[in-house]
RNA sequence: CGGGGUGUAGCGCAGUCUGGUAGCGCAUCAGUUUUGGGAACUGGAGGUCGUUGGUUCGAAUCCAAUCACCCCGACCA
């Protein structure tokens, strides 16, 4: 992208708007803009980074084994009054009504309609298990939104829904999903901790939170500081095998973690020593529920058993925060010049400035190094815009990109240009020739 | 929803106490000179001072109502 052709505004100043790092850096990096109190749009450079997350989310949602679809971000009342939650929800669900003076709603979860959806559909334990997801937007009206898409009334959720002809089977897919969940985080760069959770008005009984620690985050969080030393790692696994997803979540769930709803300090004490206790402000960024029959049976989701019996079916439901990840991200990626991108989500790879508009061979050398890193899929954004090469290296840092090329007269001598690492800020001159080879080798370390 | 705060140009702010018809920095537009860490000069454009009503000869300024946004709390992915 030629950022003469792009729209970045990003501002010099902070609005007075915003208090934590994460919101201050998305505005001042033309990310979002707000419509309304916790409602926002996605600017170019925002979207292209929501897309990124949510494209590792459905990556390994579709690797555990999780089928896509797309509900409505509009859902008829009857369905919530059939499951007893129309009025339970309260006001924190945003009420409509259309031209018929129908009841319907903006969507803040989707069980209701997953389950319609299901039980029209599947009859027969031989279906099962099924888990269905989507990402879609959902609305909850907040009473005080803050701190930008960290909690926003609409935010971009990945919710999925496990069906399951038993208890033994749904603890599978709950643990299949905490499985893939942290592998989904350590993929964004997130180290995030399941800890146990209250249920909230999804109900259920088992239900984990997964936080990324954070000094701005919203919780209080107390955990055994082992855990911080896990790595879940790339190898394969397989997500049918039973035993090896209970023993990942074993690991991961034995050690005291939990938030101040559920946090016992007896337990904490008696549990973990002293040096290892550790207390912290977290971030959430997604929960797993296990609830059994709770809208199966009053919804009627029956299925055939092997035994010829009809039997509601075991659920459970599962979110991430796609939109509040980006803000997650950038509480942990960044430093007092702006963000810091793991590459995986960086909205452009590399970034190419042009120190010296004015120079000839400059601006055909950064054309060259542009079109190539365009061509080999590199996600160029070019700064070619007739601006002092101090602003370009200020909007650069701002917005984040992994990796900087700087093209100017000065190096170009020597027939040269800079490969600045926004991450750890090393820099090295490598030849203006075959700049595709060079940024191949340089890899995806920046996580690292 | 309780408590507090703020609304003046795209952004950040001054002016409000003590009423006299709006200003600064950045951004923006034109031109010139510049050009490797947020350039300089010259000239220009941009504001129903959140809204409505009241007081007054006269209101950004005083009074009232209202709306919006932000902060602290209680609640949530």
């Amino acid at each position: 992208m030629r950022m003469t052709r792009y729209f970045l505004p990003v501002l010099r100043e902070i609005p007075s708007e915003a208090q934590i790092t994460s919101h201050k850096l998305m505005l001042r990096a033309g990310m979002i803009k707000q419509a309304v109190s916790g409602i926002y749009s996605w600017m170019p450079l925002g979207l292209r980074v929501l897309q990124k997350i949510e494209r590792i989310v459905i990556e390994e949602q579709e690797r555990a084994g999780h089928i896509p679809l797309l509900m409505p971000t509009i859902q008829p009342a009857s369905l919530w009054q059939k499951s007893g939650r129309y009025d339970d929800y309260g006001e924190e669900m945003l009420r409509i009504r259309d031209r018929h003076n129908r009841d319907l709603l903006y969507g803040p979860t989707n069980e209701e309609l997953i389950t319609e959806i299901f039980s029209s559909h599947v009859k027969s334990y031989r279906d099962l298990p099924l888990t269905l997801f989507h990402i879609q937007w959902k609305f909850r009206d907040e009473m005080r939104p803050r701190f930008g898409v960290m909690r926003g009334r609409e935010f971009l959720m990945k919710d999925g829904y496990n069906f399951d002809i038993d208890m033994d089977a749904a603890i599978h897919s709950y643990n299949r999903h905490m499985v893939s969940y942290l592998k989904t985080y350590e993929r964004l760069g997130l180290k995030a901790i399941p800890m146990r959770a209250d249920t909230g008005p999804i109900g259920g009984k088992y239900s984990h939170e997964f936080l990324v620690l954070a000094d701005t985050g919203e919780s209080e969080v107390f955990f055994d500081k082992r855990i911080l030393n896990y790595n879940f790692g790339i190898s394969e696994l397989n997500f049918d095998d039973i035993d090896e997803c209970q023993s990942i979540v074993d690991k991961w769930t034995i050690p005291y973690a939990r938030t101040d709803e559920t946090h016992d300090q007896e337990t904490f004490d008696r549990e973990v020593s002293q040096e290892h206790q550790g207390i912290s402000r977290a971030i959430e960024v997604g929960q797993i529920f296990y609830f059994g029959t709770k809208y199966s049976e009053p919804m009627g989701a029956l299925v055939t058993n092997s035994e010829g019996m009809h039997v509601p079916v075991h659920m459970g439901s599962h979110g991430i925060g796609v939109s509040r990840l980006v803000g997650a991200i950038i509480e942990a990626y960044h430093d007092e010049k702006g963000i810091k991108w793991p590459i995986v989500v960086a909205p452009y790879k590399v970034g190419i400035i042009n120190a010296v508009m004015g120079d000839k061979e400059s601006c055909e050398v950064s054309e060259r190094i542009y079109n190539e890193l365009n061509n080999a899929n590199l996600e160029p954004i070019y700064d070619d815009r007739d601006e002092r090469a101090g602003s370009k290296f200020n909007t650069m840092e701002l917005i984040g990109i992994p990796w900087r090329i700087t093209v100017g007269p000065r190096g170009l001598k020597k027939g040269v240009v800079e490969l600045t690492n926004r991450y750890n800020g090393d820099r090295v001159e490598v030849p203006t020739g075959n700049i595709v080879n060079t940024m191949n080798k340089m890899g995806d370390c920046i996580l690292d």
